[in-house]
DNA sequence: CAGGGTCTAT
DNA sequence: ATAGACC
């Protein structure tokens, strides 16, 4: 039936071009590598997200301004907030003056952030059969729609585009969504109406460009994967589309906050150069402030003519330094940036790589990411009261052992199925009180300690360019106790803090026996190795996706397609519901503790006596927990409200999708 | 500045 | 094994 319905469609149209000739590209002629306009790239970005998870746990806060904090700085915040002048990254001082009643949280510990991340990657890569999806941080997501994408256009009924259905899934004809195919999903870049463009609306002409074609249903498969993103899990988000990693970023963050662009490369790279030459260099994914201002200082010399902006002597961190600023400089070529860009150390094609970034060219692949991490570290840092003691030392390392050791547990552990006992089998409720018996997914073989001295203190450097004399670090085997997963984590944390976190200082910092003005710590776990498992591919790194590559090649993919081998196992079980075994607390509890607490002392404070003093702070918290109703009641745009439910816990009043969010964060305090 | 994480080059 | 660059 499945096939026969494709089957029928699929011979209805006319066959496909074997093979687009992929457009002309700058510098064509010296070099194939440049990419074609094969590929669909979509580019997730979750608005505000560190904002966004405090506010599905609590939303109540979601119409109030709400700053997430780390250290002394917020690391982000929300779109209430930024209305009144609340910037990310902005220090908290300022933020409170900018806007007194702006509610501040902490947020240090990235564990309910990961969380969510990581159920909204499984969403992501559970979504579209054949799709490879690449995390980038915690709140970015690419995902590589070619195959499906390839596969949609050969379904396209010309005749009845205004009711086209795009298939998630081969195998499965009833997964997917309708879409009117005559027009684009969200915004378009650059927009409709210029130059000589037909309007979009009129049939079949649509369909005669197929980059236009292939772009404008990866419109759709976005914004149905947007509104899935809001809908069932409470999180909105920017997408762009385009047909490289580079491309699909920067048109994402055209039409911010809950919105989304496809960026049109079709008019040639006229229209693409231009796009790109009026970013700064620093602004296109992939040139960091490294080479940035190593092409900045060379293209105009320090302490030399002012630049085209003709501005003062800023910082030279922005720089200023425009695309076109780059490209039109005089005997500019990979060749040139090569040289810029030499140093010790520097990647290889580092120049070219960059002349491509610059002309919107970049090859580099959606990675599918492992299921475990390749590495895991805990730092803290202590840029109010440096490191300078042994105890102190001590004291952190404990620390950071103990949730070090945690999160190994955490991350790369998996609940053992027992292959030969099915006793399990009612595992609707698990055995009450035993613990779940776990089985490491990998092991790390590499202990590391990072450290990093203070710069203002007696170290001089200047702080403001070069952070170059930086981290340190030692390494070595991590001693196999750290595995045992019959003791405490304290327990593994103390030993290995004593047999190997200190030996590993003293290499470090050999000579001084104190006062090293320490203002970070670092201690990571690296060098994975995937344990073996029955189901005939290592837990580790791209197990079980090797099948995403057969939708590689355009010649084969409609058939496979139709082979595609049933993905719904690794669908649901792509979304693992690890409880958090963590005493730890909420985030608000957190807050709470932080203010207090004795470790800090100089920027806890703060926070305590602007929460007792000022009304914003306790006052929200309490409202939320205890009184159940100020609430405002949820509207979604048009004003509608959205149906809720009670917590039973707190008797709080929560929207359906953000219930599970919700539980997860009592889950955590309890 | 924060707290992580990935990849590359020696 | 260690550092650097990017996000």
């Amino acid at each position: 039936m499945k096939t026969a319905v494709a089957a029928t469609i699929t011979t209805a149209l006319p066959a496909q071009p074997q093979h687009e000739a992929p457009r002309a590209k700058v510098g064509e002629k010296k070099n194939r590598e440049v990419d074609s306009d094969a590929r669909v790239i979509l580019h997730f970005d979750y608005d505000c997200f560190y904002a966004s998870v405090i506010e599905n746990a609590h939303p109540a806060l979601r119409t109030r301004p709400l700053g997430v904090r780390q250290k002394s700085i917020l690391a982000t915040c929300n779109y209430a907030a930024r209305a009144r002048g609340v910037r990310k990254l902005m220090p908290v001082t300022q933020a409170r003056a900018a806007c007194p009643d702006l509610v501040v949280v902490c947020g240090e510990d990235l564990a309910p952030f990961r969380d969510a991340s990581r159920r909204l990657w499984a969403f992501l890569r559970g979504a579209v059969a054949g799709a490879r999806t690449e995390r980038l941080g915690l709140d970015e997501v690419f995902l590589d729609a070619t195959a499906a994408v390839a596969y949609n256009r050969a379904l396209l009924n010309p005749n009845a585009l205004h009711d086209s259905f795009f298939h998630l899934s081969a195998q499965d004809p009833e997964r997917g969504f309708t879409f009117d195919a005559t027009r684009f999903a969200g915004c378009v870049h650059p927009p409709p109406g210029g130059q000589g463009e037909q309007h979009a609306g009129s049939g079949a002409a649509v369909l005669d460009d197929p980059v236009r074609v292939r772009l404008m249903l990866a419109s759709h498969l976005a914004g149905y994967l947007r509104r899935r993103l809001e809908d069932d899990f409470g999180y909105t988000s920017s997408g762009g589309i385009s047909t490289n990693k580079v491309l699909a970023k920067l048109a994402g963050s055209i039409n911010k906050p809950r919105n989304q662009t496809t960026l049109l490369p079709v008019q040639g790279e006229i229209t693409i150069q231009e796009f790109l030459d009026a970013y700064q260099i620093r602004e296109i994914p992939g040139i960091g402030s490294r080479t940035s201002s190593l092409i900045a200082d060379h293209l105009f010399p320090p302490g030399k003519a002012a630049r085209a902006g003709g501005q003062e002597p800023e910082q030279q961190t922005p720089s200023g330094i425009t695309v076109r600023d780059v490209l039109r400089h005089p005997d500019m070529s990979p060749a040139l940036l090569n040289r810029i860009l030499d140093r010790p150390g520097a990647e290889r094609g580092g120049g070219k790589k960059i002349w491509n970034l610059l002309h919107g060219v970049d090859a580099s692949e959606v990675k599918e990411a492992g299921v475990a991490p390749t590495q895991i570290s805990v730092e803290d840092t202590y840029m109010a009261r440096p490191l300078n003691t042994v105890p102190e030392v001590l004291r952190e390392l404990h620390a950071l052992a103990t949730s070090l050791v945690r999160r190994m547990r955490l991350d790369l552990t998996t609940a053992a199925e027992e292959l030969g006992d099915p006793c399990s089998a009612g595992s609707a409720g698990l055995p009450p009180r035993t613990q779940q018996k776990r089985r490491w997914l990998a092991y790390p073989k590499t202990l590391r300690l990072s450290t990093y001295a203070h710069p203002g203190k007696s170290g001089s450097a200047s702080p403001t360019s070069i952070p170059s004399i930086s981290r340190i670090s030692r390494s070595q085997p991590l001693p196999s106790f750290a595995l045992d997963l019959g003791r405490p984590c304290a327990e593994v944390a103390e030993r290995l803090v004593r047999e190997a976190l200190l030996p590993l200082f003293r290499r470090l910092h050999v000579g001084r026996a104190a006062g090293w003005n320490l203002a970070l710590l670092n201690v990571c776990v690296a060098n994975m190795v995937p344990v073996a498992t029955d189901d005939g591919n290592g837990g580790g790194a791209a197990g079980g996706r090797d099948i995403s590559r057969m939708f590689r090649t355009q010649g084969e993919r409609l058939r496979e397609w139709s082979a595609w081998e049933d993905d719904t196992t690794t669908a649901t079980t792509a979304s693992p519901s690890l409880s958090p075994p963590r005493g730890g607390n909420g985030i608000i509890d957190g807050e709470a503790e932080d203010g207090a607490a004795a470790n800090g002392g100089s920027e806890g404070t703060n926070d305590v006596e602007d929460a007792g003093s000022a009304s914003a702070g306790t006052e929200v918290w309490a409202a939320d927990d205890g009184d159940s109703d100020s609430d405002v009641g949820w509207e979604d745009e048009d004003g509608a409200s959205v149906a809720q439910q009670r917590c039973a816990a707190c008797g709080h009043a929560v929207p359906i999708f953000a219930m599970s969010a919700h539980e997860r964060f009592h889950a955590m305090g309890d």
